[in-house]
DNA sequence: TCGTTGCAAGTGATCATTCACTCACAATAC
DNA sequence: GTATTGTGAGTGAATGATCACTTGCAACGA
């Protein structure tokens, strides 16, 4: 683990995280003031600095919390065996469960690297660079039709990610596990030979 | 007194915005100062209020003088005859083509959005609303698999502008306008009965 | 001359962060 | 049992830095 303070479950740290996470994705971490997060969380704002360094150091290890136990759930999804189709399918079930257990955290992990260092350790997988060995894969063992599999992989990532968007605009419905086999009906058709 | 809507070509305002635009994309808009972007344009902080109301300003009309020609655009691509599918495919090309253009433009109008009010007028048609139109005639006349036109709104939409983020995120080699073609090809295998 | 454009030095407001302090409680001493 | 001491979470009023924006003035072109 990178930089966690403290053990988790810390009732006032899980007040200021969850108060911080909301108002984050509806304002923005730059627009959103210590002061905006101490009344959110009903604690004073001097109480933030005994359990985060920073604001700066309170964002990040929001996205470090939710986006790390996903890195580390998809490598071992990626190391199973069997079809790379089969792979992604199983990908997705989990992702989207996760997502509908708390949109707005996904949101925040989704757009948090914008306009931001990567705040990564090196060499950590993420859901691209796990995708595009997939894909590899299934191009060279003639699963997959034979494509560039760079833009193939943005096309997968773009028709798992856009309809989580698409939900936290409120342009479609959720809960998102359910779509899940409709959108790898889609890929699988885009996929295939 | 003052007038933000000023005869494109001057000079210092052309300056200003485009030394706005590499900087708020490459560090967000909250986080780039009225400093940075003197000191980027190389004129004085002062000078941007002969030209901009304001920051906030500023910003908006960056994303307006760049969206508003698309959104313009593709009523027309749309209002065209023939099938869905290549009103979709004449659309792709012509973004992929504005892209090149200008990538650094179209992320900053692609993520502009997020986490803050719209500044559309109301009922300006966005790409999202007219994908949906056209998705939603596709299945009715049965050109496209019959399938939820919500939910394969956002997967198109996702797989036209991932790889578009791709680009900028350098998982992926530009220029885009050549791959249009490949990315219409899965598009039309996925929607395709 | 006069309106426009540009500049550099302000200015007040706001922000993240700090710090001296309180409080509740537990361990230790008597 | 009860004083004493230590501790760590919580507080909220400073603090100093920084920011968006203003002002007064100069240069220039019509």
């Amino acid at each position: 683990m990178i930089t966690c303070n403290e053990k988790p479950g810390s009732k006032t740290r899980d007040r200021i995280a969850d108060a911080s996470l909301r108002l984050f994705v509806s304002q923005g971490i730059a627009e959103t003031t210590t002061r905006d997060i101490a009344k959110e969380a009903g604690i004073a704002e001097g109480t933030i600095y005994r359990h985060f360094e920073s604001k700066e150091a309170l964002a990040a290890e929001i996205f470090m919390e939710t986006f790390m136990p996903l890195s580390r759930a998809l490598v071992l999804l990626e190391g199973d065996s069997g079809p790379v189709l089969d792979r992604i399918e199983r990908t997705v079930e989990h992702f989207y469960r996760l997502f509908d257990e708390d949109p707005t955290r996904w949101v925040y992990v989704m757009t948090y690297q914008t306009g931001r260092q990567p705040k990564l350790p090196p060499n950590t997988p993420t859901p691209y660079t796990l995708m595009l060995k997939m894909m590899k894969e299934g191009t060279a063992s003639g699963e997959l039709a034979d494509a560039d599999p760079d833009l193939h992989t943005q096309i997968v990532l773009g028709m798992i990610t856009q309809p989580a968007m698409g939900i936290v605009y409120d342009e479609l419905d959720g809960p998102l596990a359910p779509r899940a086999g409709e959108v790898m009906k889609a890929i699988r058709k885009a996929l295939l030979p």
